[in-house]
RNA sequence: GUGAGUGUAGUUCAAUUGGUUAGAGCUCUGGAUUGUGGUUCCAGCCGUUGGGGGUUCGAGUCCCCUCACUCACCCCA
């Protein structure tokens, strides 16, 4: 081969690329069904973006940006959906509307990390943003709706929270972290020590033996939340409860980009099919501060998913149940000169009539073109010859039980056999 | 970015301590069957052994470089 493909990159083809489109068809329809609507950012994004909301200490924008080579603007490939979205959103006229609240998008995202199981440098996210200050419904709806999406592909998984407080209660309770880890300096790796000045919440996410010891002593966030965030954290819990959603209260859930603030939360994979990637969702509540890109203030809820990491954790049986959807109604089968003249016409009238119909490319050998549509799964065969043309008839074989009979050239009489076999 | 492992037909895997012409199942193509698919039987196609360099009389096998994949760290979806 003479290209190799760039790392962390996939194509898209048969048969893999058959249940991809039907698993975005369904995630979409699952969004729209809750009143969401469809938006998506551009690819090409300012850098400013991303370093003004996710923080231009964290990792994505400190080393996993794919810069474009253009002459004058300093351009990224979109490392995230929510941020670029919410820089369009935050125009007044949009903010204003109470119809257009609620978003959901799917759209490929570009990050330079290192490939493994679950992790690709161009992939897809699903996800949604719901605008507005908190309110239990809204940050239920939206972990309510990334429930749904994983027990509609049956995805086993367990739902974690935390709330990470407010522009309140957070900033002193990170300067007392961070001063209680600053002491505990020597207890910790080196990954954290690095941690507690770049983002002191991750050590409890830390798998070091030690460094859990540290956290587990230290001061929690949950015991740090103002009467605002604990209320609202509170309320968040009772509507997971009434809803029958089993959630866990997770401390270590902390979420690593700048903007999110108060209600968080990750639904994980439980099946063991994922490895050490095994995050399926990741969202919270977030707040974008008014600036040069941000016209307004904006606050909001809402998650993204890896669309790999989701195809990874689907049972096998489940995804050739949703492939098998893409069988074909009818395949004509016809014999050159008139016969195919007249297999044309009828293919128009089955399409025309909604029927997902296939006239075969070449004529003769009727074995071979029943075994084609065998393969391409036809439910049935429509056979044009001499014979049947002769007496203005075609015939009709059903695939499935084999069974054939001639009928008249006539779209009603057709329909009507297609749906007795049903 | 760091570490470890892997790389052989379309695919799943073979190939003795380095030894002749790199094999097999499945898939695919053709035939048995020129108007009847799935089953069966027969036949056939398919490889620069990821790429490049080196050691050797001889390399799929050993060494170096490179690329890709896999797993983990890190980070996150």
């Amino acid at each position: 081969m003479a290209f190799e493909k760039i790392r962390g990159t996939y194509d898209l083809l048969p048969e893999d690329s058959l249940f991809f489109y039907k698993l975005k068809k369904d995630i979409e329809k699952i969004f729209e069904l809750s009143g969401f609507y469809y938006v998506e950012s551009a690819i090409l994004q300012p850098v400013e973006i991303f370093k003004r909301s996710i923080g231009s200490e964290s990792d994505i924008v400190k080393k996993e940006m794919f810069e474009v080579v253009s002459n004058s603007q300093s351009i990224v490939l979109k490392a995230e959906e929510t941020a670029p979205l919410m820089a369009g959103l935050s125009e007044k006229k949009i903010l204003e509307s109470s119809v257009f609240t609620k978003f959901f998008y799917f759209t490929k995202v570009f990050r330079h990390e290192r490939p493994q199981k679950g992790r690709f440098r161009e992939f897809y996210q699903y996800g949604c943003e719901s605008i507005g200050d908190f309110n239990k419904f809204m940050d239920g709806e939206v972990i309510e709706l990334g429930k749904r999406i994983l027990n509609h592909f049956k995805v086993s998984h367990s739902l974690h929270i935390n709330s990470i407080g407010c522009n309140v209660c957070r900033k002193p309770y990170l300067d007392n972290l961070k001063d209680y880890l600053r002491k505990e300096k020597d207890n910790l790796c080196d990954d954290c020590k690095r941690r507690v000045e770049t983002n002191p919440l991750r050590v409890f996410d830390c798998k070091n033996e030690k460094c859990k010891k540290v956290t587990s002593a230290g001061p929690k966030i949950l015991d740090n939340l103002c009467d605002d965030c604990k209320n609202d954290f509170e309320g968040l819990k009772d509507f997971l409860n009434i809803n029958g959603i089993d959630f866990i209260v997770d401390p270590n859930i902390v979420r690593g980009l700048d903007y999110y603030e108060k209600s968080v939360f990750e639904f994980v994979e439980t099946g063991g099919k994922l490895g050490s990637q095994s995050t399926l969702i990741g969202g919270g509540r977030y707040r974008y501060k008014k600036d040069e890109i941000f016209k307004n203030e904006i606050t909001g809820v809402g998650f993204a998913g890896g669309v790999e990491r989701l195809i990874l954790s689907i049972p096998e049986d489940v995804k050739k149940n949703f492939v098998d959807f893409s069988s074909l109604d009818i395949f004509i089968v016809h014999f050159g000169g008139e016969t195919f003249k007249k297999g044309v016409e009828l293919l128009k009238m089955l399409r025309e009539n909604g029927i997902k119909s296939e006239i075969s490319f070449s004529e003769g050998r009727i074995n071979k073109l029943l075994s084609l549509a065998s393969k391409k799964k036809a439910k049935y065969v429509i056979i044009i010859g001499e014979d049947e043309l002769s007496k203005g008839k075609i015939s009709l074989k059903d695939m499935k039980t084999s069974l054939q009979k001639e009928i008249s050239i006539n779209l009603e009489d057709l329909l009507k056999e297609i749906k007795n076999g049903d």
